[in-house]
DNA sequence: ATTATCTATAGATCTATAGATAATGC
DNA sequence: ATTATCTATAGATCTATAGATAATGC
């Protein structure tokens, strides 16, 4: 049963979108082409007339997520010129971005797992944590560039760290410290 | 081919010693038992006769190897009473830690993998993360309980943070300052 | 006789493909 | 006629098991 080209491109899309969910739920190794088919309301086999391979697939996805960060993280702080950090800071140290996987942060979900491949998807992550450490320098405290470098670096490796250690616990308790301890830590107010 | 008791118990940490480092090297999706079992030296078949099963594995290299982080964390700590601190971050914060993950930090490796999953696996790295938020309340700065255990979490996501997002990026330059800027912002000396 | 290991394989799962089917669009 | 999807399956890989093999240790 063939479909007109306009649903065809609708069902890429279908594709896409339950495969961004889902790798960032299950890991790219945890999730099978039929079950991102499945998801999409499509069968098994017609994957590979939307997609070379299932690598093929991850790659598109992960530079789509990656872009969409970055693109978030700037709108967040250009809605807050007053405080752009904090902006930031509130949308990702956030029980959504802990408790939602499949809707947040790729590299919370997914780098440990991408750091272990080598190809285009780990250049693709790599290249993206450079680009929100050019977005972070434009918003974090620093006299001089090389201070606002320090900072940027320091700020996105414990942003993340600490989504990543509350996702970790089953204390919510402790989750809830990790996440608001440095919230608060990283506030330039405090 | 029969071996003795003692032969017995020598390879069956062969294989606990094995799968340690492939683990963390691959994660535990990215590793067979069959892998395991070459890596030790022994054929795939004879591992049921030491495991009931690769999870069963999986839960005794994640007791053991936590286990070891702690006991190394506190072992650190007691060498270095004048900045113990300073001596643990030394220690973690360190290339050794992001090029070699096969020996180095469990929670670095496979904390995202775990925390995708259930059962006790996922609980003994949860207790495990708590512990060593009690290993490094002891250690860090602040001048009442409250503030002291806000650090030590808000320190534990910093430290794993940079080693994981030190080992995403390709480019050597920016591993470094993920290490380096981290290093000098944890310490409490500046 | 017991038992640790090895060989071989069952059964499940996964990626990818081949050929059939049926609706689109020139 | 073209082409997007579906059915079915090949081929690879993985966990786990069954039965054979051979060395240990009572």
């Amino acid at each position: 049963m063939r479909v007109s080209r306009e649903k065809f491109a609708e069902n890429r899309e279908k594709i896409l979108t339950a495969a961004s969910m889902l790798f960032r739920e299950n890991g790219f190794d945890g999730v099978g082409v039929a079950d991102i088919m499945k998801a999409a309301g499509l069968t098994h086999g017609g994957f590979y007339g939307h997609f070379e391979s299932k690598d093929d697939l991850a790659l598109e996805v992960s530079r789509k997520l990656i872009e969409r960060v970055e693109e978030r993280w700037r709108e967040l702080i250009a809605a807050e010129p007053d405080k752009p950090l904090q902006a930031l800071l509130d949308h990702y140290i956030h029980w959504r971005t802990v408790d939602d996987p499949g809707r947040s942060c790729v590299f919370a979900s997914l780098i440990q797992e991408v750091s272990r491949s080598e190809g285009a998807v780990r250049a693709t992550f790599s290249e993206g944590l450079a680009a929100l450490v050019d977005v972070l320098k434009e918003v974090v405290p620093g006299a001089t560039e090389e201070e606002r470098r320090a900072n940027a670096t320091s700020t996105l490796s414990s942003m993340m760290g600490a989504v990543i250690l509350a996702r970790a616990v089953e204390d919510r308790a402790l989750a809830e410290q990790f996440l608001v301890t440095m919230r608060r830590k990283l506030d330039p107010a405090q």
